[in-house]
RNA sequence: GCGCCCGUAGCUCAGCUGGAUAGAGCAGCGGACUUCUAAUCCGCAGGUCUCGCGUUCGAGUCGCGACGGGCGUACCA
């Protein structure tokens, strides 16, 4: 019989949920939680000492009457105890541990973790960069992060688009295309200045001197300006690509704003105005007649209404913000992901009640979860390195991974902070190659596991995969303590994916390497006078290999041979 | 002022739904390579979980308040 951990679990609470009811005359609800000590069974629970108090009688007491009552599925437990005040404890079978082991030495965690994104698909939207420069190192982050959240997804089950919005119409487009009109045109009698918050990026001078040499040089500013702001959005573009190819981070679809102008945006604007709130609508024009239209968020609790339509009648950036959120909507996806920088946090908001007001809170609730990241700050040699964005002196993903050497050592690092906490990125740190590095260390498990097992398939040795092979072998300490920290792992890995917070993993990743580098320590397993005994280990190594191997690659990280 | 996030070892940070004695890496000290990779392991030392009040049988975790830091508070995105 096997049993999926997480499945294993729910009927192990199943079993005790039914005793504590029957026992309190109520529905009572159990906790199950790894015992933080060894020694004490694999799952304990203290639903004794929470019945305690009603029942009027010992938690022991309590706990011996339950375990009495206790129901299980044949094979999953050997044994059930009452410890210290009156926590029952549980320890899985050998059995139980054994086809887990035989699972996940042979097809990996894939068919142990939990799906419930299977035939759901979702959507998340990361990046989304304007399309005005290259991308900088809290692209990076948002990068990494946009991923590793779709590689977790997909792992539970869901099918994973990923998407890029990109502001392709707004008046940053048609600053840019003015700083580069005056590049080209610089020294030419039209000349013009870099307009005031325009970009002053060096990349600029060699898309002037491009379109100098295919377009010629009688270009004019503003006569030329949709020449030059087309040639600057699609050279910025190719930018971002390469960067984000460079990251080995691939998009399913690039969603202009444009695209969206006007058409669905006058939409979402006129179904905003259809909602009344307090008798009003919630678009209204002020001054009168000046063509200026505001959302009233004040009235959807937000702290104060925005413009959406300039009285030139622009739309500020919100509008299709809107729009495009309820296009995501309409597409149908039973779960979208935002993943912004702690920068859009108010946008964010304001959007976010604006769709709420359109399609009902809980469905947006339900569906729409935004994760906020905040900034990252560089670190060479124990100071922060000075950042600031259009002056030019910003630090370039490309930089930050040429520097650091490895694309992968970038995104692991990234990836060991939780969203929500700001990020101090030690270079000096991420360019050892030492044992410092966290990396490093998950790799050179992964490549340890990879030696030893070319080792065995030179002496024939192969991992035991009939039952009952394992019977009496792992039973050292060092082993256990592996095979429970691998049992530990799907479980782990399908809450990181409900929480959206691929960090976790990093912390998954580095408990199994050092549990994996403490038994090899201590204990050899290719041994040719021990045939038995190898094909276990073996098949724990497999075992080992294929969870970093699955970890790593959710994250986006390679599982290298050979280091 | 208001909104959101963060505050845990000297430093950088984990801590999953509230649970048994709060963890890791780095830095410090002391040990282990004739072996399937020492990019490793073992040990020692290091804490008023910012502070206060509250909820609870039980709080690093939940609530309220204070303090400190970050981000935002645009008719930029």
């Amino acid at each position: 019989m096997i049993f999926r951990p997480d499945e294993a679990r729910r009927l192990i609470r199943d079993s005790l949920v039914a005793a504590a009811s029957e026992m309190a005359g109520r529905p009572v609800q159990v906790s199950l939680a790894e015992p933080r000590h060894e020694g004490f069974g694999d799952l304990g629970t203290q639903v004794a000492m929470e019945l305690a108090p009603g029942l009027g009688r010992p938690p022991r007491q309590i706990a011996d009457a339950l375990v009495s009552l206790l129901h299980l599925p044949d094979g999953l437990v050997s044994c059930v105890s009452v410890d210290g005040p009156g926590f029952i404890n549980l320890t899985f079978s050998r059995s139980y541990y054994d086809a887990f082991l035989r699972v996940l030495g042979t097809e990996g965690l894939r068919p142990l973790v939990d799906r419930p994104g299977e035939g759901r698909k979702a959507l998340v939207e990361f990046v989304s960069s304007n399309p005005t420069g290259p991308l900088n190192v809290g692209h990076c982050r948002q990068a990494v992060l946009g991923e590793a959240v779709s590689g977790l997804l997909e792992v539970t089950g869901w099918t994973v688009e990923r998407e890029y919005y990109f502001n392709d119409s707004g008046l940053q487009t048609l600053l840019l295309g003015e700083s580069l009109a005056s590049r080209y045109l610089e020294g030419s009698p039209g000349e013009i200045p870099i307009p005031e918050n325009g970009y002053h990026g060096d990349y600029i001078e060699g898309w002037a001197r491009d379109l100098a040499s295919s377009r010629g040089r009688g270009l004019s500013w503003p006569g030329d300006s949709q020449v030059f702001v087309d040639h600057a959005r699609t050279r910025a573009m190719d930018l971002i690509h390469s960067d984000l190819e460079m990251l080995g981070i691939e998009f399913d679809r690039y969603f202009s704003e444009s695209s969206l102008i006007p058409e669905a945006v006058e939409e979402a604007i006129a179904r905003l105005s259809d909602v009344f709130r307090d008798g009003s609508s919630l678009i209204f024009e002020e001054p009168a007649g000046s063509g200026k239209k505001w959302l009233r968020l004040t009235a959807l609790g937000r702290p104060e209404d925005r413009v959406l339509v300039r009285d030139n009648g622009m739309y500020t950036y919100r509008a299709p913000d809107i729009a495009y959120h309820l296009d995501k909507f309409r597409r149908g996806y039973d779960l979208l992901v935002d993943i912004f920088g702690s920068d859009h946090l108010d946008t964010s908001q304001d959007v976010t009640a604006a769709l709420s007001a359109l399609l009902g809170e809980e469905r947006v609730r339900s569906t729409l979860r935004v994760i906020l990241h905040q900034f990252v700050t560089l670190v060479r040699e124990g100071r922060k390195v000075k950042m600031s964005t259009r002056a030019a002196n910003f630090v370039t993903l490309r930089e930050l991974i040429e520097e650091v050497g490895s694309a992968d050592v970038t995104r692991y690092l990234f990836l060991t902070r939780k969203a929500e906490a700001h990020m101090d990125f030690d270079l000096d740190l991420a360019r050892r190659q030492s044992d410092e590095n966290p990396v490093y260390y998950v790799q050179y498990a992964y490549a340890r596991i990879a030696g030893i097992i070319r080792t065995a398939e030179a002496q024939g040795a192969s991992p035991s995969t009939a039952p009952g092979a394992l019977e009496g072998e792992l039973e050292e300490p060092a082993e256990r303590r592996l095979v429970k920290m691998l049992e530990s792992v799907p479980g782990r890995t399908a809450a990181c994916a409900e929480a959206l917070e691929p960090h976790r993993l990093t912390e998954i990743l580095a408990e199994i390497a050092t549990a994996f580098h403490s038994f090899y320590q201590k204990h050899r397993v290719v041994d040719p006078d021990a045939p038995r005994r190898t094909s276990a280990r073996l098949l724990l190594c497999a075992a080992c290999r294929n969870t970093i191997r699955d970890l790593l690659g959710t994250l986006g990280v390679e599982a290298p041979e050979r280091m």
